[in-house]
DNA sequence: TTGTAAGCGTTATCAA
DNA sequence: TTGATAACGCTTACAA
């Protein structure tokens, strides 16, 4: 129910057209506050910033004033006179994901305690738009510009760079450059996540692995622990490993089509051997497929072994708990909070060489491996 | 890990001592473009908003020169000379939880579709926290503001208000407010939603009724969805329905201690009898009780009838299905963002009287009750 | 078709 | 301790 009869229309043009010319109402500046308390905006703006630079007596009439106007500073404004911004600009693939809502949970908890505001875009894997968002949120003139991952057009780049040798701090997150990192990064190496994910599957003995790979096309980290999977499971002898691709659709239900496919490729005339663990990209398509291993009274791990990536809540909560990769989403937020509060205290650029154990995934071994 | 050792140090103050003093290279300005094309300011400023009045080989030596410089124009300014904001800001209680990740998922998609811009603040469900927001985000002279509910602190009203007269467009979303509303409003009425879920456990022939309310203290809606649930219980002869709490902990796991602890209220010497109905404030709690019950193996809806509030992907996918309120999660984000960029349009303040059955919560009878 | 001048609301700087 | 003035980067309004 949309419904917004009442209340002070916003638009002048509105107004019933007879009725008197009463103004607009402006928000009040600087100027309407030093006004009605009979000094300069100089003195007002002295007292917001740096109040023991002002008289008592001066004070108190300023803050009189500024309670009675009703001022709130404009920033845009405040922007252009000294160049800094507070604001912090973020482009993550997807705001519904748990996977990212809890990293910009994570960095909004610790940028506002810290005073900065944080502009969020979504680019819905789209390294397109993450292009024009880049360029759109660097017109804004942020602290910082946060951007997922290490996928990004030659555009793109060159604008990130551009912003950065102009002073705006960029911090690509969730992935862990290369050697020769052009930006600063905060988080963990995606191929040896999956290498992780291959190692354990082999430890406990099964054989035959399956990496099944996101559905989305321009999910880059999903298809690297895919990389890193097969390679460690080719570096072992007797283990055969492959890929297989997730449907695009919502994933618990793709990741119960996975497990159902799979299963389907083992029966009949050519019949392949069943695979013994499947790894997944994400939780939610593990949850899938060991809901569909229930429906079909499959047993795991007997039958087949499930291991997630994510730990999201629920894996946790199943009877038993699958076993997953807890990936540091809220941390990665965190972290990358802090490390922009830390720039503006002034820390040298280069003080974040430290590694941190808190952003390294770990294994959770729970009853499906 | 956190690594950012090598790149292009952001601040002068790092460069080497003895380096050239090269000057930190600014962002470029119209007043650089003009310059390297041999106009004023206002040829390259008209180039870039209305091209067709300017003449084409001015046009072509602008345009190379805005390529040339990396030309980003700066937002601040441009708001500060018109007067006009692309920005929307928008408060929600949690970014995590994904009933309002996915609002923002839906307001971001359909904002960024018109041309603005998100600024997003979470509240973390206090009213404290979102009157301080909603000062520091009106300092930004944002087009709109959004705020989720219609519960807030005087003094948020009160600047509310003020920027409403002034001309900015408020918006409280996920709730209907009452008959004088102040502001526009976007979502439906909790009370209902409540009573619909008490009727539904009703028709189904269930008598001894609970209402598990959200451990979140301030979290009005799931309160109100309570006050519903009991009034339109207590209208029914025969029916008794109690409200009982769940606890502050992860969902799930509330979920599974609530179902464990009205058990265990049912046996022992002061035998109560037990629920035969339970409806949740969200689907996570819903989830939790339905996989305690089924590590208990007692039978759903048989001996127990569960019944969530959102309609997450998870409740569709367990086996049969979990019962549930579909909320218009997505919906709602999309209504707000469509709304705003009417009034953008110059639509009429009041045209959003029409009601949507689009964001009316539905009932879907799944297996668990 | 292009340019000049003034101003948006704030702060830095220097003077009183 | 306070004030005057000149920016910040852009756009509006008007003039050429």
């Amino acid at each position: 129910m949309i419904s917004s009869s009442l209340g002070t229309p916003a638009n002048p043009a509105e107004e019933k057209s007879g009725a008197q010319p009463q103004p607009q109402p402006r928000r009040s500046t600087l100027a309407d506050v030093a006004r009605h308390a009979g000094v300069t905006t100089m003195t007002v703006s002295r007292f917001l910033r740096t109040p023991e630079q002002v008289a008592p007596l001066t004070a108190q009439r300023v803050e009189v004033s500024l309670k009675h106007t009703g001022y709130v500073a404009n920033k845009q404004a405040g922007i252009l006179a000294t160049g800094h911004s507070s604001m912090v600009a973020a482009i993550i693939p997807n705001i519904a994901h748990s996977i990212f809502s809890e990293t910009i949970q994570g960095l909004s908890d610790t940028l506002e305690a810290q005073g900065f505001e944080l502009l969020l875009a979504s680019s819905d894997y789209s390294l397109e738009r993450e292009q024009k968002q880049i360029r759109a949120l660097l017109g804004w003139n942020p602290f910082a510009l946060v951007v997922t991952g290490r996928h990004h057009t030659p555009d793109s780049i060159r604008l990130l760079l551009a912003a950065q040798s102009a002073g705006t701090l960029v911090v690509e997150m969730w992935d862990q450059t290369g050697s020769r990192p052009e930006f600063a990064h905060i988080g963990f190496d995606h191929t040896a996540a999956g290498a992780l994910m291959a190692r354990h599957l082999i430890a406990q003995g099964y054989t035959r692995l399956v990496y099944v790979d996101s559905g989305v096309a321009e999910d880059f980290r999903a298809h690297e622990r895919g990389v890193g999977f097969v390679q460690a499971a080719a570096a072992q002898q007797g283990i055969k490993a492959q890929v297989v691709r997730a449907g695009a659709s919502e994933p618990i239900a793709a990741g119960r089509a996975v497990l159902q496919k799979l299963l389907g490729a083992g029966s009949g005339k050519a019949k392949k051997p069943l695979p013994q663990a499947l790894a997944f990209a994400n939780d939610h398509l593990a949850v899938g497929a060991w809901l569909q291993a229930q429906d079909l009274r499959i047993s795991v791990p007997e039958q087949i072994a499930l291991l997630g990536f994510g730990d999201f809540p629920i894996t946790g909560q199943i009877s038993g708990g699958i076993s997953t990769i807890a990936a540091p989403r809220f941390a990665i937020g965190q972290a990358v909070g802090r490390w922009i509060a830390r720039q503006k205290k002034g820390a040298p650029w280069a003080d974040g060489v430290t590694a941190s154990p808190l952003l390294e995934p770990v294994l959770v071994q729970r009853r499906t491996t």
